[in-house]
DNA sequence: ACAAGTATGTTGGAAAAACAACAGAAAGAG
DNA sequence: CTCTTTCTGTTGTTTTTCCAACATACTTGT
């Protein structure tokens, strides 16, 4: 596990906290970790989550199918991001997404109780790492808040405009890269694939943004409304 | 301060500290207190939030009006609810919504920098209150992600579905009362009002819901979907 | 280089939501 | 109580999305 210390020194979780203390931790929060294969499920919707967990290498996809397999992405994580944190209370229950793999992942999971009780010796930065639990959270929250402003935009064009400027804003670029293919991407806006497909090249002949793949521009005429 | 203290002792930040312990934060903590007439609002979108709040009485909305006047609800705020503690993080940005009274309300504000400093000496129940703020956050978290889910769905009346069996289950009755009236339920899951009320008015003809004003009552067909 | 599979763009018809306008019911103020 | 305002439901029209089917482009593995 020790081989993930510079990984884990670089996430939200052990910022500020330094190697010796992270590799003490490393066995005070019973570190563990798994190998997915892309398409492998992290986690079931429906199951009883304890673990908080850092992905150290590959990219999943937050994501939950309803009844009539209607496809819900809430989000992405790339390599150092921490996901299971919401579920970190005690009596939380289930879990109501699936955490699917998107690419091979490694994933470093941590014992939840462990992490929320402060532990009596050894760990002096244990309250540090709780801190940046309380930060990590409020964050997350923010991230959930302004999805939610997208997807309570009425048309989809409206809803692309909405995620485009945040995403633009958050990589401080006109031009950037979404993390997300056109199906991905019309499922996490929840409009159809094939519509979206079609209001975006409205847009370009709009004139109000550039792309090819997964690279997109957005255009000044775009910033005068 | 001090006539707060049966009220904050039932909030989630404050469970299990003792009178006493309260008494002493409400200093440490800097708590102060404010009182709105309905239709004031507490935060505006763009301000610098630097308070963890608490709702004494009245009740709060949280919400946000976008440049052509369509108004998005994330929720609402009801007495013992905290708020604004997704902004506790240092650097989290302006907030993105209006918190606006839609009644008479009085609210506790505590200085967040002090919630998340340890203090030195007296508040031997502070890592205990920073333990709750994780559960607060976590289960806003999940609140969050259970909203998204609703607003995901294509359909006026799969999103009323869904968020009505919500509420169901959260009540743990086949009958229960909504904190919105119809504008603010249309708002809150974004969608129009009079089709809105519409679709309500075609499901009790499916006979699948019965309500009068903000009472609804899920009946049995619905459940077999 | 080729074939198979996947991703993206395009179209037309069906379904649903948004919008606007109004009528009746309920709530609140004086 | 009466008047005024707000809330709720109804209807018809316009706009937008959804859906299904298909064509083309791009990837991947061999």
């Amino acid at each position: 596990m020790k081989k993930y210390i510079p990984l884990l020194k670089r996430t939200n979780l052990f910022s500020g906290v330094g190697d010796e203390e992270i590799a003490a931790m490393l066995s005070c929060l019973q570190a563990s970790e798994h190998a997915y294969r892309k398409g492998e499920y992290v986690f079931h919707q429906g199951e009883q989550v304890e673990h908080i967990t850092i992905l150290a290498d590959g990219k999943l996809c937050v994501q939950r199918d309803d009844y009539w397999g209607n496809r819900s992405i809430i989000n992405m994580i790339d390599a150092g991001d921490m996901f299971g944190e919401a579920y970190a209370s005690p009596g939380s229950g289930p879990i109501l997404n699936d955490v699917v793999a998107v690419e091979d992942s490694r994933v470093i999971f941590f014992d939840i109780k462990k992490v929320l009780t402060v532990c009596s010796s050894a760990c002096r930065f244990h309250s540090m790492v709780v801190q940046n639990l309380v930060y990590a959270l409020s964050e997350r929250n923010r991230q959930l808040v302004q999805k939610l402003g997208h997807m309570s935009k009425r048309t989809t064009r409206e809803k692309l405009i909405s995620y485009l400027s945040e995403e633009s804003g958050r990589q401080h670029s006109g031009t950037f890269v979404i993390p997300f293919n056109r199906q991905q991407l019309a499922d996490f806006l929840s409009v159809d694939r094939s519509a979206m497909s079609n209001e975006l090249g409205k847009m370009r002949d709009d004139g109000l943004i550039r792309f090819e793949k997964n690279r997109f521009t957005l255009l000044d005429s775009l910033k005068e409304k």
